[in-house]
Order: structure tokens, then C-alpha cells, then sequence
DNA sequence: GTTACGATGATCAACCCG
DNA sequence: CGGGTTGATCATCGTAAC
């Protein structure tokens, strides 16, 4: 399969970057003319038609259903059956048992006597409806705005309608359900409720005339973290516009925060259902922070075929906290750690420091390991303050209570009388179980370092969840790894012995996607590495090229930017709408194409 | 590059009330 | 005694102004 002109083309790309900046020398050498060509063909029509609006509606309305929010309409649209049909099936099926759903659109298509392929929505238009840079002209605006605080809530209202009218709804729909939610209301909530009221609306036209129709079962027998459900539009019209998280049940968070099990732990979950529309293949594993604001994990897990979260801390794993949820539609039988399993303590991590820990200090783990570090003045303040204490057996409560809050907050280590410090770099990559001074080099700052660490996953806790797929995968697995920072899915599968065959990587930052070529080079790997730099970029064309190429994915692991989302961020935790985490739903739209293109090449 | 800078939500203990 | 409330305590893949 890897030889004959195919494999020529892979390796021709292996050590170029396809990223969209400053490779200007580089790209004239790359044979990407054929899919630029393709592009063109496509792509500006779409984007520029959804941005400028003109005509966009008319174009909908006629599928009748968003692409976005209604997974299951969308599942089976791209199976080839039309809109209507399918939120007729729906209707009368309720959205949970996709089997049914199933059922009945082939007993429909079966009775219309048309095969479903005359309803299919051409592949290409329907993803071309969906792509877009949108999120270029998005973030402008949104810099532009940050000018002008009295313009804000007007361009805000501009930023979503523009949003959902890139996500293929109608001007007029997106209009009407911001008006409806309310400005603050987040994009999921929108995008809810358009589609309540399309499926409402075609069920109406369709079904008005049958009085005696059977209610949707099963829609209350759905488990408590699974309670996904449509409004019908009268319904919502009743209700208040905040009130749609209400009697949602807001996930919590487990305690001990262990997920599924963790290794050397009695396993609290031994089984587990994943939603038939979850299942894969692709396998999926989507990370993001687990202390988020209220209602984003729900969105999360909506979005994420509802699959519930699992939430681990992997002070479990490692020396140092770090507090996540994943979502994702792997096993957990089996499961096995890295080994050596690494240090669990801040001893024996750094044994040195052991000779200058005071008894008062009773930390025995750090805290999460973020993206800056305790500034050198602080260390010294600390240290000043101790030395008035020099003689004393120990420092008076209020000055042992100062240092360790100062300690905690900025995971500091003993390295000296009286001396506190920062970790260094290379310290941080070993807690997060990445080889040591894999960040270091090729004119990265120590900043950076630290930034892209703390950015990062914690290896031995994602190696944990992903072992299960070296049984699965003897030969190898392909992986499209999304906002993958400094590689921490890759590395992970690597420490496990899973060979990587085929690896699209997509990082925004330069440095990252250089640290993880070096790593892919300096591990001599077999496999093929692409590196982009958007995850915007990848669009359904890029990816159908690269799955035709590779044989799809097997695997689809992404960790959206969490600035928006974590507590330590005061400025601009703005939630899952904030500016950059905002990507989820890029993920999301990501993941359901490579479902998608794989579904329909199967 | 360095040093400033809180707010939100989770957890826990104490408390109240019926 | 159980459930709910209140208040203190703590942790947090960060940003803005220098």
C-alpha cells in the first residue's frame, strides 16, 4: 500500500510544515497545487456567500435542519436521507433510540420508492456549507470591540449571528433565537434552540394532519448525565430565556476525583454505556480543565455524543495535580499504566529538596503545574521574612501561613535555608511525563516553556486511558491530534509502544509544532508527520485527502484552549464562548466530519 | 521578560431548623 | 437526625501593565 507514487507524496510532505505562516519558500516545493485547486473551487464561494449572508437562507431553509447542535438530523442526513425525513423519524421515534430512528427512514425511503441517495445532500455542498474562516473575522471583530466598551454588546450579538450563520443557519433563524435566548445566551443554547423550532416546525408541516400519532417514548428514561432533549418550540416560547440550565442537572464532580479508575484504586465504574451515536470506529479523546464554569461540561458532553465525562486528577498518576475531564468512547477494561510509574511525591520527585523542607511545610504533592511561575521577587520576600526567624525553632503561625499560601499558589520547593523556588523546566516535564528537556532548544524562551508545559497533557494520566488501544491497534494507529500543544497524545501512544503510522498534528504556535517535529525526529519514528497550524484550516476537503490517504483515523485526540474556562484566569473567563475556547466546537466539527467520511466510505 | 493583579466555583465544617 | 444554609478556606492548562 505505502509504495508507488502515493508513498512518493507522503514522504515528499514528511518534512514540511503545511502551516500558514512564514513557509512561503518552502510551499512553492510542495505539490499542493492539485488540492489548492480543489479550494478554490470550493471553499471561497462558501465562506464568502455565509459571510456577506445574501441568498444564505433560502439556501437552508430548504434542508430545513442546522448542521450544528442536532447531531442525530445531521447523522442521518449525511447517511443520505432528506431533512424531513428525518425529523419525522425522529418525532416519532424520539431521538434516543437511534436503531428505531433507523428503522423507520428505511421503511420511509422504502415507501416513497425513492432510494435515499436522490434526498442526499452532495457531500461537498453540505460541507462546504459547514467550513469557513469564520473565526478569523470573528476574532477581529472581537479586537476591534475591546476598543469600544460601549460597542460590545452589539458586536457581540454580531459575533453569534455570524457564528450561526456560518455554522449554514439562516440569518433569520440565528436573529430570532438570539432574540428569543437573549444576547449572553452561549451558542449551544442557540443553537438548541433553532433546532427545537425547526423540528417542531417540519414535524408541523409534515405530521399536522395526523391527530392519532404515537407520543415519542423514551424520552424520560434516559440516564441522569444523559439528558440531552429538545424544546418544542412552544414550549419555549413559555419559558423564560436564562431558565434552559435549570432543570439540566449541571454535572459534578466526582470525589475522589478518579473517573473510571485509576491504577492501584478499587474501580468504581465497572461498566459503562457509551450512546450508539459515540461509538467508533474513530475513537475519540477530548480533554479540557474540570473546574470549568457552570454548564460547560454539559455542553461538552452534549456535543461529545453525550458521553459522560471522566474526571480524573492525576495526583493519582504524578507528583502534581492536575484536575481534567475527558470525554471519550474508549474501553476501560483493561487499562494499564506506563512504567516506570513515575514518583507520587514531591520527595521522592526531587529528593533534594528534602534536606530544606520544614516539618510545617506538610505538602507532600503540588499543585497544577500552570502556565507561569512564582516571580523571583516573591522568593526573595519569602526568604527575608523567614530569616527574622533564623535563631527560633520555627517561624510564628502568621509567617508560616504567608509561605505556604505563597508555596501553593506558585508550587514553589525547597532549595536552600530559608530558599524557595520555581521548579525549572525540565523538572515540570518530568512530572508531566514527558522526556526530559523535550522542550528545550530551537529558540524557545524559558517563558514559552513553561506556557507550552502548562498547557500540556500529563502524560501517564492520558497513556492510562489510551493503553487500551495497543491490544486494539498491533500495527499501528493513525492519529489526527488537534490543538496537540507539545504532542502529549503522541508521546503518550509512543511511551505505550503503540506505533504511530500516519500523525496530522494541528498546534497554533510555531514553537509547539517544532518541538514536537524534533521529538518525532529525535525518536526515529517510522511514520509520517503533518503538521498544521490552524485547526480552521482543516476543512472536509483537507481531511477526505487525507483519510482517503491514510485509510482514515483511527484515533481523534484534541484539548481545546481552557483560558476562557480556568479560575486563574480573572480577565476573560468568559466560558466556552470566550475567544479561544470557543475551538471546542471546532473539535467537535472536526471529529463529526472524520465520523462522517468514514460512515459514508465504509 | 518580569511582576503585578482577583473572581469563580468547589469543598468542608459549623450551624440552624423542623 | 437529615437536609439545607452560611461562611471560611482553597485551588486554578492566565492576562495585563509595566
Amino acid at each position: 500500500m505505502f509504495e508507488g507514487p502515493i508513498y512518493h507524496q507522503i514522504i515528499v510532505h514528511q518534512n514540511i510544515r503545511m502551516a500558514g505562516d512564514n513557509c512561503g519558500v518552502e510551499v512553492d516545493n510542495i505539490d499542493w497545487d492539485t488540492e489548492d485547486e480543489l479550494e478554490i473551487e470550493n471553499i471561497p464561494l462558501a465562506s464568502h456567500t455565509s459571510l456577506t449572508f445574501p441568498g444564505v437562507e433560502a439556501n437552508m431553509a430548504s434542508s430545513s435542519a442546522g448542521p450544528s447542535n442536532t447531531k442525530i438530523v445531521d447523522h442521518f442526513i449525511g447517511m443520505g436521507f432528506s431533512a424531513k425525513m428525518v425529523a419525522k423519524a425522529i418525532k416519532e421515534n424520539g431521538e434516543e433510540n437511534t436503531d428505531s430512528i433507523l428503522e423507520t427512514l428505511l421503511t420511509l425511503s422504502a415507501l416513497e420508492s425513492s432510494p435515499p441517495k436522490q434526498q442526499h445532500v452532495d457531500t461537498d455542498d453540505s460541507f462546504s456549507d459547514y467550513e469557513g474562516s469564520f473565526l478569523d473575522d470573528f476574532s477581529d471583530l472581537d479586537s476591534d470591540s475591546e476598543n469600544e466598551a460601549t460597542a460590545k454588546p452589539v458586536s457581540d450579538v454580531d459575533n453569534k449571528m455570524m457564528f450561526l450563520v456560518d455554522m449554514g443557519y439562516s440569518e433569520d433563524e440565528a436573529y430570532a433565537a438570539i432574540e428569543r435566548c437573549g444576547a449572553h445566551s452561549s451558542i449551544a443554547e442557540l443553537t438548541d434552540f433553532i433546532s427545537a423550532a425547526q423540528i417542531s416546525k417540519a414535524a408541523d408541516v409534515l405530521l399536522g394532519d395526523l391527530p392519532d400519532r404515537p407520543k415519542p417514548k423514551n424520552l424520560n428514561g434516559c440516564s441522569k448525565l444523559n439528558k440531552r432533549r429538545h424544546y418544542d418550540y412552544e414550549a419555549w416560547k413559555k419559558k423564560k430565556p436564562r431558565c434552559f440550565d435549570d432543570d439540566d442537572e449541571t454535572i459534578r464532580l466526582p470525589n475522589p476525583m478518579i473517573g473510571f479508575g485509576v491504577p492501584n484504586e478499587l474501580c468504581p465504574t465497572l461498566h459503562r454505556k457509551i450512546p450508539e451515536a459515540a461509538m467508533g470506529p474513530p475513537y475519540f479523546y477530548y480533554e479540557n480543565v474540570a473546574l470549568a464554569p457552570k454548564g460547560v461540561w454539559n455542553t461538552i458532553s452534549r456535543f461529545l455524543y453525550d458521553v459522560e465525562p471522566e474526571f480524573v486528577d492525576s495526583k493519582y498518576f504524578c507528583a502534581a495535580a492536575r484536575k481534567r475531564g475527558y470525554v471519550h468512547n474508549l474501553p476501560i477494561h483493561n487499562r494499564f499504566p506506563l512504567l516506570p510509574l513515575p514518583p507520587h511525591t514531591v520527595h521522592e520527585a526531587f529528593p533534594l529538596t528534602r534536606k530544606w523542607w520544614p516539618s510545617w511545610d506538610t505538602r507532600t504533592q503540588l499543585n497544577c503545574l500552570q502556565t507561569c511561575i512564582g516571580s523571583a521577587r516573591l522568593t526573595d520576600r519569602i526568604r527575608k521574612a523567614l530569616e527574622d526567624y533564623d535563631g527560633e525553632r520555627a517561624p510564628p503561625l502568621h509567617v508560616q501561613k504567608f509561605v505556604i499560601d505563597q508555596c501553593r499558589k506558585w508550587n514553589l520547593v525547597w532549595v536552600g535555608k530559608n530558599k524557595v523556588a520555581p521548579l525549572e523546566p525540565d523538572e515540570v516535564e518530568m512530572l508531566l511525563g514527558f522526556p526530559k528537556n523535550h522542550t528545550r532548544g530551537g529558540g524557545i524562551s524559558r517563558t514559552d516553556r513553561y506556557k507550552s508545559l502548562g498547557n500540556s497533557f500529563q502524560v501517564d494520566t492520558v497513556a492510562y486511558h489510551l493503553s487500551v488501544l495497543k491490544d486494539m491497534f498491533p500495527g499501528g494507529i493513525n492519529l489526527l491530534s488537534l490543538f496537540s500543544g507539545i504532542g502529549g497524545a503522541e508521546v503518550a501512544l509512543h511511551r505505550l509502544g503503540i506505533p504511530l503510522k500516519n500523525v496530522v498534528s494541528v498546534d497554533i504556535s510555531e514553537v509547539n509544532r517544532n518541538i514536537v517535529r524534533s521529538w518525532w525526529e529525535q525518536t526515529n519514528q517510522k511514520g509520517t508527520l503533518i503538521d498544521l497550524a490552524d485547526v480552521q484550516e482543516l476543512d472536509a476537503d483537507r481531511l477526505q485527502y487525507f483519510m482517503n490517504l491514510f485509510g482514515g483515523f483511527d484515533l481523534v485526540v484534541g484539548g481545546s484552549p481552557c483560558n476562557n474556562l480556568t479560575g486563574s484566569n480573572r480577565y476573560t473567563r468568559d466560558g466556552l464562548e470566550g475567544k479561544e475556547s470557543i475551538l471546542f466546537y471546532d473539535y467537535f466539527r472536526i471529529l463529526d466530519l472524520v465520523k462522517c467520511i468514514a460512515t459514508k466510505t465504509e
